[in-house]
Parts: C-alpha cells; sequence; structure tokens
DNA sequence: CTGTTAGCGCCTTCAA
DNA sequence: TTGAAGGCGCTAACAG
C-alpha cells in the first residue's frame, strides 16, 4: 500500500495530540485494566477523531502472534468444503481469530506454496485437507519446526504428532453398501476414487467387506475409479448400461453418483427400483432435483466447528495431546423430496 | 505462535554465521543486484542450512507493502463465486499477490468486520461484492483514506472513484424475457431479488421493458421477489401452479429457478413445454441434471480476472483512473445434455 | 496509574 | 560491493 506518511495515524500522533505517552495509548486501545477509565476514554475519542486504524503488523511482529488460522482445501466449489469452511469460521471468529482460506486445487505444487506463504505470515495454526496427490509430507516440517501447529481433517493422515479428524468412512462405506445388500441388490457397482488417498482405500475396503459378509462375490471390474471430474458419473453410466445386469451404485463421488442418476434416467433405467444408489452428497441443489437418491450424510459443519476447536486448543495450550478424532455418519433416504 | 526464539532464525543469525552485515544478507534474500553472486550464493546456502524462515511480518512492516489483496464475498459455497475466485487467484499469483477470501454471509455487520481486519493487515486492495444488505459504504471509507484500493465486481456499486465490473444485468434481463416472448410466452413470471441491490432492480427493469417492448402487460403480481434463500423456489413453482396460467419463468435467482422446476416437473408440468424457464445459473451440477433449462451463462471466472488485473493495476500505478466495466452475457440454451 | 526504554525482524538510506 | 545506523508501529518489562 503506497501511502503518504501523512495519511498513517499511529499511536504516537494519538499519545502527542494528548500530551501523554505512546506506551499509555497502546495500553487503553487494547482495553487495559492498568489504565484510568477517564483517559481510556480521552484516548479512543481522540483516536475516533483522528481516524486511526490499528496496524496489525506491528502489533504482530512484536507480540509474535497472529490470531490468524490457515485453511487449506482441495477447492471451494466442494460444497462439502464450503460447510466446513463456515464451521471452521463460526468458531475461530468466536474465539478470535481470523482465517485464511486457500486452494490447493488438488496439486502438491500449490500446497507447498501456500504451506510457504502462510508460515511467511506467521499463522497461529494450520488446517489442512490434503491433495490428493500428496504423497509425503515434507513440505509441512519447516512450520512445526517453526512452532505451529497443524490439524488434518477430512482426509486422514497419520505424521508427527498432529490431531486430525475424518469421517468413518470405513464403517460409512460398510454400512451403504449394506443398506443395498439388504434392498435386494446383487450386483453392485462402486464409484470409486483415487486409491493414494487413504480416504477413498479405506471406503473401498468397507464396499468389499460387506460384500464378503453377506456372501457376495467381489468383481474388480464392478470399481470404477475417478479422478474426481465432473463428467465421470456420465462414463460410468454408460458402462453400466453395457454391463447390463448391475442393480445397486454405491458411489464414494459426490458428482459422479448424480450425473450418472441423470444419465441413467434419461435413458428409461428407473431409480431406485430398477438400479438402486446410494452417494457421498452434501449438495443442497442435487437434494432438491434427485429426492429418490440415498445419501450419506457427513457432518461437515460439524467437523469444521471441532477442527477449529482442537487446532485453537493446541495454539493457545501447548501441551495438549495429538487426537485423532473418527464421526460417524448417518444414511439418509430422501425418499420424500423437501417439497412439503 | 508462541514460539521458542531458538527457533527462529533471523537474518541475523546467517550474517553472524557468515561474519557479514545482516543487510547484506537482506539484499541477498531480496536477490538484489548489489550483492555478489559469490556470496549471494553462501548465504543462500547457509538460509537453507539454518532452515531460515522469511518473516513477512517484518518486511511488510517495513515496506509498507504485504503484496496482498483481500476479496470480500457474499458466500463462496455459490457456484457462480467460488468461480470468481479462481480468477481472481489465477491473475493475483501470476503478479506477485496472495489473496485473503472473506465471506460476509450477506450481512452488512460481518462485511464491516472484515473491513476492519482487512486494513488491519493492511492488505494493498480489496476486491468487494457487497452484502445485499448493504445500503451505504461508511465503512469503506477508512481504508480508502488509508490509501487503499477498491474495486467492485459483480454487484455494481457507484462509490467515490473505485471502479467497478458487473454483467449488463439490464441487458441480459431483457434478452432472457424477450427469449421467452419470442417463444410464444405470454404469461412470464418473474423471480426476482432484494431490489435494494441496484442488480435486481435492473434486472426487473430488463423483464419490464422487454415485455413493454412486445406489447405484454405488466403485472405486479408477477413478480415474486426472494431473498435469495434456497427454497424459495418451490414457493413460487406453487404460487405459479395457484395462477394457473402461467407458461413462462424468468429468473434471476440461481437456485430457485431449479427447485421450482423440480416442484413443477414433480406435479406433471412439461418443462419447457408447458412453462419454458430461462434463469441464470452456474452451476455446472444443475447443468448436468437439468438439460432442458435455458440458461444465462454470465462470466464468472473472467470477471474476476479482470476485477483482479485492474485492481493491481490500481495498486501499482496509482494514477490509474476508475472504469466501469459491463460485461455482456449470452444465453445458453442446454436442450441437449452434455451427454454425448 | 503512567512514563521510560528497548526491541520484534526486516529494509534502506548513507557512507565507505 | 558491503557495513553502519536508524526506524517501520507496536508492546512489554521495569520503574516510578
Amino acid at each position: 500500500m503506497s501511502i503518504k506518511k501523512t495519511e498513517q495515524i499511529t499511536i504516537h500522533d494519538i499519545a502527542r495530540a494528548l500530551n501523554i505517552d505512546s506506551s499509555t495509548v497502546s495500553r487503553a486501545l487494547n482495553d487495559s485494566p492498568r489504565v484510568s477509565s477517564k483517559t481510556k476514554q480521552r484516548i479512543l475519542e481522540k483516536a475516533t477523531e483522528l481516524g486511526y486504524q490499528r496496524n496489525s503488523l506491528a502489533s504482530n511482529l512484536r507480540t509474535n502472534k497472529t490470531n490468524t488460522i490457515g485453511v487449506i482445501v482441495p477447492r471451494i466449489s466442494r460444497n462439502f468444503f464450503s460447510s466446513v469452511i463456515s464451521g471452521i469460521e463460526d468458531t475461530a471468529q468466536e474465539a478470535g481469530y481470523n482465517v485464511i482460506i486457500c486452494q490447493s486445487f488438488e496439486s502438491l505444487e500449490r500446497e507447498k506454496k501456500i504451506m510457504e506463504t502462510l508460515m511467511a505470515n506467521r499463522v497461529d495454526g494450520i488446517l489442512i485437507s490434503i491433495s490428493m496427490h500428496t504423497v509425503n509430507y515434507d513440505h509441512l516440517k519447516p512450520y512445526l519446526n517453526l512452532g505451529g501447529s497443524i490439524v488434518f481433517y477430512d482426509r486422514p493422515c497419520h505424521f508427527e504428532n498432529c490431531s486430525s479428524i475424518s469421517i468413518n468412512d470405513y464403517k460409512a462405506s460398510f454400512q451403504a453398501t449394506e443398506h443395498l445388500i439388504q434392498n435386494g441388490c446383487k450386483n453392485i457397482v462402486h464409484f470409486s476414487g483415487p486409491q493414494l488417498i487413504d480416504l477413498y482405500k479405506n471406503r473401498k475396503q468397507g464396499y468389499v467387506d460387506a460384500l464378503k459378509k453377506y456372501g457376495l462375490e467381489f468383481n474388480e471390474a464392478y470399481c470404477l475409479e475417478s479422478k474426481l471430474s465432473e463428467e465421470d458419473g456420465v462414463i460410468f453410466a454408460k458402462k453400466i448400461l453395457e454391463m447390463g445386469h448391475i442393480d445397486g451404485i454405491y458411489s464414494s463421488n459426490d458428482t459422479a453418483a448424480i450425473s450418472a442418476v441423470q444419465y441413467l434416467k434419461s435413458q428409461g433405467v428407473n431409480i431406485p427400483k430398477d438400479i438402486a444408489v446410494v452417494g457421498f452428497n452434501n449438495d443442497p441443489i442435487s437434494s432438491v432435483i434427485e429426492p429418490g437418491l440415498t445419501t450419506i450424510n457427513q457432518p461437515d459443519f460439524e467437523m469444521g466447528k471441532m477442527a477449529s476447536t482442537l487446532l485453537i486448543n493446541h495454539i493457545e495450550n501447548k501441551k495438549t495431546k495429538p487426537e485423532s478424532k473418527v464421526l460417524d455418519i448417518e444414511l439418509v433416504i430422501r425418499n420424500s423430496s423437501k417439497h412439503n
């Protein structure tokens, strides 16, 4: 900000105008009890009169505390993540923290850069959902060495002694598959995600184990792996139609399930009668549009709140031991739409 | 960040280790040409060896420049906005700026607080899409007085000599309505938004004028005003069914159009044969799901890029005169879905 | 309750 | 090409 010095009012300007010392002004502006309410009053008045604007850079430099937490998220456009962010902001604001949101776009390179700038800006802590291309965590170390705290959310991750919060993907997957089986499905396809990520590996395992429990054969060809792109659903739907005898879909991929359903419908398939579908899906629009879809309701907002709370705890109370919280989900069957 | 001093490596540590002065180190780390490449080399090596991490707080304080721009957005979960943000980040990153994203959640109170923290953190510039409850702009003044630059995007706004970028809402609306009329609609309902916001006022006017041009009567009861909440569409759809003779909907509200369409379909209405629909809608999911919807395609990503470019221009070149850019849209008729 | 003093880590004249 | 010195705006001892 190229600023003429005359425009920057500092505590010294206030002090000078009032013939007192700048340290008193500082105390007053921080509402310290060690200033008489009378002078506090005078100082605040003069401050607004002169149009004083606190310079946090200076104060943060001095105190070595920014009251800011960084959030690294694959992409904010995914509804699940924007809800998590809301939860984070909610809690953070209440505790007096600012939040900086950064998108990695699933790229390790961008994640590294983000870490650097968050570190350079000395954020007090970082909440991160690692990108799907992140396989080692070297880029997190410098920040930890610097004394920062990191909490992983959504995509679980065991690293140093950082806490993490995730949902019980295995169990969720198991339940979803079980639900389909109990409703009579015999040939269930699984829309999976990148197997490099534990999350998707766990989900696949839940699917596999549920099949096993009910004596259904596991068929690798039934696992359609997606890179989480927009149009995978349609491709998958076509494959399903080719296969011919599929009667169930368990999708661990938000958007894929939706577009698959749409495509299948357009081809005259009756959902869920011909093919039943269960998917992860926190998108409010699609829930309005596809009332027949059974969805796995992930606690997004709550996850944000918990992650934020945990991180702030770590920041303010370094002794706290790392925790690994695993949240359960619930299956929500949207048989009836929200239209009443 | 409560840090033991021993962990914070500074330029002085590097200087001491090399028996040179910290100012030389500073120059080297900033890649100044006024340092021999030999010492530069030594310094960089020692820096990585010691695990030096630049403290931007200090440097920003000193230079009075943060290389950071703040973005205020009503909510990131709306697809239009997250695309705008991507555009902003794209351009900003290339120009060497960091981006801080803040959500106002359409609340003036939150907007005020955000302005304060962005100001306190001395961001170099701010991109803002004002909340729908923002009627005056007093909270922006202190930042401008401090020498900051502001650019308005999406929701146009004439204030001091700030630039703004928006789409031609009037024209878009006119075209949309005209499209319906030319396709034989006689009784066209308009889903409008808060009339306090110029944007929605302009959109309504476009609708009104298009009706006028084609000699159709304007009926105030046909304007269904929404507060941009999720479920308005269903309420509106019910009203339409009550009215009985509606054959067209022009919606200036993303989600309302979608849920209305869904509800109408569930009641046996044929879209677009019985009722034709044109709406603003940048949501990729709904475009997959409702292929029959005619949508007004807003240049979201481009808007972000342009806004960012303009702001950075203002920041780096204060003489730049304020501009008001107005982008045109195009009607996209999604008769055929994306499924090929 | 208020003033004095001394930096936080970095950058930038000004000299050499 | 490098060093010395001072200060960005604020806060935190320590005195009084």
